[in-house]
RNA sequence: UGGCCGAUAGUGUAAUGGUAGCACUACAGAUUCUGGUUCUGUUUGUGAGGGUUCAAAUCCUUCUCGGCCAGCCA
């Protein structure tokens, strides 16, 4: 790329792209760039899923490699079909493929038996029968040497049996387990003989009861990217202790290709939470409505919403990859979002918290239409045209009776104007018994149709507004962050302490206009003045509309008042 | 305190021996038929000490602080 100077712009790059670029260089995997997401199916995918998504998606694209998706399928008391499908979702709807790239660990369970044989036949694994406490106990402390199991010298005969008879179900859970011989005494404790095969009387959601053994992660993973020839294996900063297990396995296994293993930093985002436990908890404690629930930071939680893939992408790409833990500012998300919503969203009328306004010298059963850019800021969306009447409703918010300093919206005497359409000046405030203002009387000038006068008169303050004859009746859901705490259960050492009792309303009651009538799920709206908004995909029907708040708008008179302390 | 990893404005991330930059946030102002958008500007940084060098965020060294690891989870 070229700068106005004329000198090369020096793009930066992460150290991933570093090491591809240096592993390119030197021929190393045939100059070949195979990556994989690696989800294991129990649970949903998550805005930290996405960062690892758009990496390893994205640097395929970047050096026109592939990514597979592989599901992690080996625990089968944890995974459930449901997991598989809503993942395979979040990534398409992400805008990433993986074409025919599509395995499963569980695919593998027989070739990794084979090899299993193989470290047994060659003396590098053993069956023990050590209990889960003696194991604890053999496997020593941080700071102390672990003792060899007394199973560990068998002979090669015995545990190809005691194996076989694992496999066979010959063995109750928990009795039997073939582990790696190692080394008991290694300062990393992944590398004190771990366990290699446990044995669990599962049914497993796609090999059935074919198995009553389970491969372990410590040796399905780094066997599944020798068998896949993935060239770069990029998983997160705990398991930088498990690097020299993940290449002994391969070393052991013999097999030909050798991936490598690089950590990075995951996500962090403030104000919420990020594991699948916690995330898992929120969902069966009922302190959210599922997995998709739009306070969730799930993907699918992210879309309900109503954010778009290229807002979640475009932060992806802006928090960097590192090996430095952090914590991202949501802020970031916020801007990433309201960046990309700006450009997309069709904007129309909503006032949702009505407050009826009557224009006294305006004709009764007259609609006039008005004519409304469906997008300020995208010519090509279009325009429609909007019914006026006499009588209309504003937002509450924009009208004052008794305005303080620098409010420039509607009050007694003073005139705004329509969005798009008239200036009106409020002449009346009409009460209900109780004192409660219910209605205002205004005028409008017939002459400021579209918006402006030939005088060039200046008024400040525009309101949206919709006409209540044709108004549709709508009920809106205004999100706010789940947790108040920024790093929720710091304090008590419980996060559900931190949940915000305020992180929904809905109002009903809200007026929306017509053409919302054809909003769909996945439609991406800006309520003129209030935020963005899209249809619930759940909850909402042609005949009772709920659209859900995706973010507000920024408000620069709310930091106002705050500050001039109203 | 066994091992591994990390530390750059409030936050995140560049600079890989040669002018510490970018984005977000915050603040100030301009523009605006959305108090939105856009534009302009401002504040704030190399964890500490020592060393090598003409020159150190970068190399060496000591220290400090933080993260991860003792599942038959991933």
């Amino acid at each position: 790329m070229e700068t106005e100077t004329g000198h090369e712009e020096v793009i930066s790059r992460n150290f991933i792209e570093r090491i591809i670029d240096e592993d390119l260089a030197q021929g190393t995997h045939g100059g070949k760039v195979v990556t994989r997401f690696p989800p294991e199916p129990n649970g949903y995918l998550h805005i930290g899923h996405a960062k690892s998504i758009c990496l390893n998606f994205g640097l395929a694209q970047q050096y026109g490699g592939v990514c597979h998706l592989r599901f992690d399928d080996t625990n089968p008391a944890k995974e459930e079909v449901e997991y598989i499908e809503s993942i395979k979702r979040d990534i398409a709807w992400l805008g990433f493929t993986w074409d025919g790239y599509e395995f499963y660990a569980s695919d593998y369970f027989e070739i990794l038996h084979t090899i299993a044989l193989k470290l047994i036949a060659e003396g590098k694994a053993y069956v023990d029968e050590l209990s889960p406490e003696q194991v604890r106990t053999y496997r020593g402390t941080l700071k102390e040497p672990g003792v060899n199991s007394p199973y560990r010298d068998r002979s090669i005969e015995e545990n190809l049996r005691l194996f076989s008879e694992m496999k066979d179900g010959k063995h109750a859970e928990g009795t039997l387990f073939l582990r790696a011989k190692i080394d008991m005494a290694s300062p990393n404790l992944n590398m004190r003989d771990p366990s290699l095969y446990r044995i669990k009387h599962t049914m497993h959601h796609r090999t059935g009861d074919a198995w009553s053994i389970y491969p372990m992660y410590d040796f399905t993973h780094p066997l599944s990217d020798a068998l896949e020839k993935i060239t770069h294996s990029i998983c997160t900063l705990e398991f930088e202790d498990h690097r020299p297990l993940y290449d002994w396995i391969v070393a052991a296994s013999g097999l030909p290709d050798v991936p490598h293993q690089y950590e990075f930093a995951r996500l962090n985002l403030n104000y919420t939470v990020m594991s699948k436990r916690l995330l898992l908890q929120l969902v069966k404690d009922g302190h959210v409505s599922g997995w998709d629930d739009p306070r969730m930071p799930t993907i699918s939680g992210l879309r309900r919403r109503g954010y778009s893939p290229q807002a979640i992408r475009d932060f992806a790409g802006r928090i960097g990859v590192s090996k430095t833990n952090s914590v991202v500012d949501f802020a970031l998300l916020d801007h990433c979002l309201r960046e990309d919503l700006n450009t997309r969203a069709r904007r129309v009328m909503a006032v949702i918290d009505p407050l009826k306004v009557v224009i006294t010298n305006y004709p009764e059963d007259t609609t006039e239409y008005i004519e409304a850019d469906n997008n300020p800021e995208d010519p090509s969306a279009g325009k429609r045209q909007i019914p006026f009447t006499r009588e209309l409703y504003i937002e509450q918010d924009d009208f004052m009776e008794n305005p303080p300093r620098k409010y420039f919206r509607l009050s007694p005497g003073r005139e705004i104007r329509l969005k798009h359409a008239y200036y009106i000046t409020c002449d009346e405030v009409i009460r209900a018994e109780d004192g409660s203002i219910i209605e205002l009387r205004c005028t409008y000038d017939p002459d400021s149709r579209g918006g402006w006068t030939a005088d060039e008169r200046k008024v400040k303050g525009t309101s949206h507004w919709v006409s209540a004859v044709h108004a549709l009746p709508a009920a809106v859901r205004l999100y706010d962050k789940l947790f108040t705490a920024e790093f929720p259960g710091e304090k008590t050492g419980n996060f559900l302490d931190d949940i915000n009792p305020d992180s929904v309303r809905e109002l009903s009651g809200c007026m929306v206009e017509p053409s919302l009538a054809q909003a769909v799920p996945g439609d991406y709206l800006q309520f003129m003045r209030t935020g963005y908004f899209c249809v619930d995909s759940v909850d909402s029907s042609p005949d009772a509309l709920v659209f859900n708040r995706t973010i507000p708008l920024r408000d620069s008179w709310a930091k106002l008042k705050k500050k001039m302390g109203i």
